[in-house]
DNA sequence: AGGTGCATGTAACAGGTTACATGATTAA
DNA sequence: TTAATCATGTAACCTGTTACATGCACCT
């Protein structure tokens, strides 16, 4: 009887259309330079959910070749519009956050190893942090005006890139600075 | 010709084993309390993965029964400790750094909502962040006394977690204050 | 007698990535 | 002419969760 639950998937594309994406190619250019800090999509999972969502009936398609070249055209039905502001509306729903962070693993069981090994590990994973922290901040330096919900994620996703290469940084002051008094 | 590769999983299964734990229930509930907050795991991944491990000659199992209760205890082989401890000495290998946030996603799209919506977001995101941050603090504050590797893993946590509390905060009284401006 | 914890396991499903295939358009 | 970009799509695969089934041990 009630329909399909819409899937987190089919939330960012219904936002992104939204937002004014208008093609599956479009949507995954725009989520590659912003949500995929915290929400990452490929086009095996765009384009099968621009079908479903459509056979739901909260987007609709319209062709629209550019020259010789096939394009597909969205836009959200009033029925999307609801499904996508009643998601928003809804602040009670539980909110998943998942990590999966191999760095945090190696640090974990690093005890296993040697003490420069677990140093080795520590850079590693500050270097990797430094490089997402640089992209991030060259989405943020750029001049273009943006929203205010793309703005705070994106600064409170450099705090957070930051924070870890900070405390990498301090743990490995303090490793080596107890491994040089114990060599005292 | 080469083994089949290690899996992030079937690492982490070595890797509990070399801290001690013997079963898969074992290897379940200590996981629960450590590594969740950046790696999860479930039964259904533990025990397919041990066979896997054991035909694949990383670990051996021995049945001892605790009363009439089956049981298999695992040990890590030779091999076992040899492909652990190589993942552990590669720090050249890639970090992945996966997060899947739907706070943020909302926070993300909130344009499309009332300023009063935001909020609310911003605020459901602030608590569900906080009680994360409580279950942390207290593992930490348990008087045991934890490997290096463990309390690194858990202090990061506890500051990441942190950061976005004291985040949300901030964006709230900055929010709240443009509103009240706009309003004069 | 009943609840909790220990212990093992799987089948069905959901979610997601990778690699591939195809082809037009545009800028160098 | 050739590389990059626009554009769509799928099949095979991998990873992981949920829900269920089973049964003993221990405490109250």
């Amino acid at each position: 009887m009630s329909p399909p639950p819409l899937t987190p998937t089919g939330r960012v594309i219904l936002g992104m259309i939204a937002l004014g994406r208008q093609t599956g190619y479009d949507i995954k250019q725009f989520v590659d330079k912003s949500t995929r800090f915290f929400w990452a999509a490929s086009y095996g999972q765009i384009y099968p959910e621009l079908r479903r969502l459509e056979e739901q009936g909260l987007i609709s398609g319209q062709p629209e070749p550019r020259g010789g070249r096939a394009r597909t055209v969205y836009t959200l039905t009033p029925a999307g519009e609801a499904a996508f502001t009643d998601w928003l509306d809804d602040a009670d729903e539980e909110l998943p956050f998942e990590v999966r962070a191999e760095g945090m693993l190696k640090l974990f069981f690093s005890d296993a190893g040697t003490p420069e090994q677990r140093l080795r590990n520590l850079s590693a994973m500050r270097d990797s942090h430094q490089r997402t922290l640089d992209q991030l901040r060259a989405l943020h330096d750029k001049p273009v005006d943006m929203p205010t919900g793309p703005r705070l994620t994106l600064e409170l996703g450099i705090g957070l890139h930051n924070l870890i290469v900070e405390w990498c940084e301090a743990a490995d002051r303090r490793l080596t600075t107890e491994a040089t008094t114990d060599a005292d």
